[in-house]
DNA sequence: TGACGACTTGTACAAATGTACGATATAATG
DNA sequence: CATTATATCGTACATTTGTACAAGTCGTCA
């Protein structure tokens, strides 16, 4: 069982651990590259980012000479868990239903993911 | 068009609008008996939420005798797709699709939800 | 081996957030 | 009309969050 009581993630956070997830192994300059265009931060915003990961526990890092490289300490499917219930608690009252409806009204959904998730559930 | 500018809605705040919307017209005393058995608030910081929320321009109030009767002043729709959009950002870098799989595989999501939705989408 | 640069660390700080006490105002009741 | 029960309001305060500068450290290249 993995450990379950890790702080809660702020969102700048969350957006940090995605990148490191991505990049799997992560110095603070690869992150940096990494932030989609519409999102920079600055270098140091995310290296004090990536310290409180650490010490909340959601990822640790190696040396590698004078670099700090970081990776994850959690699973993430654990954290999406986690993030999509609270989600879906806050802003549903926890019914995920509305939140599908949502994203399928608004097309950010295609019929044919709809087809590929119903295979996927039916075979469960 | 709705009004677009809105402050963001920290996690508390979004979870008392959900009641308002929920009750349509509410006092304090009617949100904090809505709440969640497991996430009980007090009674003088539900207020301030409240209070928050109208100062950001969520939510407005009547007065009725002593009583605030605070209503949502925003679309319901409006602040979904915003705050599911940001959701995604973070967790997912905007992409719906591993979401979806998520809620899937975790039956929270029937296979008739999922057919309900194709129909959705199908009709569109 | 000494200077240069890339990186980290320590520290700071304003704003936002979560939470709530004490004082005040008011509807209702006797 | 005085009392009481109930609400609100102003205010407060510890944390967390977002953001970042300045100083120190450690490879590296000439």
């Amino acid at each position: 069982m993995t450990q379950n009581k890790l702080p809660a993630l702020s969102p700048s956070e969350t957006e940090i651990l995605r990148l490191v997830w991505q990049l799997d192994k992560a110095t603070v300059q690869d992150v940096c590259d990494k932030l989609p265009a519409k999102r920079k931060i600055a270098y140091a915003t995310v290296q004090t980012l990536l310290r409180r990961l650490e010490k909340k526990g959601y990822v640790k890092h190696n040396i590698n000479g004078k670099a700090h490289v970081f990776f994850p300490a959690v699973k993430r499917e654990h954290v999406i868990k986690r993030s999509v219930g609270d989600f879906l608690d806050r802003l549903f009252g926890g019914d995920p239903v509305p939140l599908m409806q949502y994203l399928a009204e608004h097309d950010k959904i295609s019929a044919e993911d709809i087809e590929k998730l119903k295979r996927l559930t039916g075979e469960k």
